[in-house]
DNA sequence: TATTACGTTTACGTTAACGTAAAGATATTA
DNA sequence: TAATATCTTTACGTTAACGTAAACGTAATA
């Protein structure tokens, strides 16, 4: 009665519950929480994980398909998350999120070029294979 | 009288050279040579790097800043360079060269989903800003 | 001729991101 | 009650991708 879609209602999550969904070890969960990326409470001893750090997780596992670094997934990270409505603090995490955006738009662009000379290659190789 | 624009027009490169045109030491460059991603000639015993060893430097920076490995740029690169016309082997390389194809793809998706978190991210901090 | 610049090889060091193993607590099941 | 499953902490091991240092060769320059 606890699951509803394979999605935990109380929105509590146990360690194993999430490393399967998310295909990794535990060891690597464990390891985000001592690095500062996820925060898991605690009954007893045993992590309990809320589903911020679920979407905090799945948000790590994204950045690192595309190749950023764990500290630098902790800081866009941070940045869905502004823990102030000080207009100072306001505009520093606007300048960050600024620059995390040229940072996408680049490897954005890296890929699209990537992209074009696969696809050339391609068509080469299939015209090639038409002329046999 | 050797450079034009900037161009090596003997198309061949010291170590020097590309270490500062790319922006990064010649020991990383020895250590692409060494694990089999450039192949410099030799003069005597310093290497010499042709226009094809620039590019291929140029491609494996390139697969870095989107979080490939050297061994995944390798994949990319040496799918560039087809050393035969036999046609099982092109067979291959084109599915190759898709697999990697849809690879791209996907990091480009993943690359946009950040981006759009990142625009209302930033849409709620300006709005934020806005009312004070 | 001595220094400087640039190259070489060899080899050990470093950091990130975990893997793996040991030793134990706790709770459910046979 | 014994076994099994799942969790814990502690700690050493591993791989990729270089950094860094030593010790040396060679060629141009002061």
């Amino acid at each position: 009665m606890r699951n509803f879609k394979n999605l935990n209602m109380t929105e509590a999550y146990s360690i194993s519950e999430l490393s399967q969904e998310f295909d990794i070890t535990p060891r690597t969960i464990r390891f985000y929480e001592e690095k500062g990326l996820l925060f898991p409470g605690r009954k007893g001893r045993t992590r309990v994980f809320s589903a911020s750090d679920r979407v905090r997780l799945k948000l790590i596992l994204r950045g690192k398909k595309i190749g950023f670094s764990l500290d630098e997934s902790r800081d866009i990270i941070e940045m869905y998350e502004p823990e102030t409505d000080n207009t100072r603090q306001l505009e520093n995490l606007l300048l960050k999120i600024q620059e995390k955006r040229l940072l996408l738009e680049q490897r954005k662009k890296e890929i699209n070029t990537m992209l074009k000379d696969i696809k050339k290659t391609e068509s080469i190789c299939l015209s090639a294979l038409d002329d046999q």
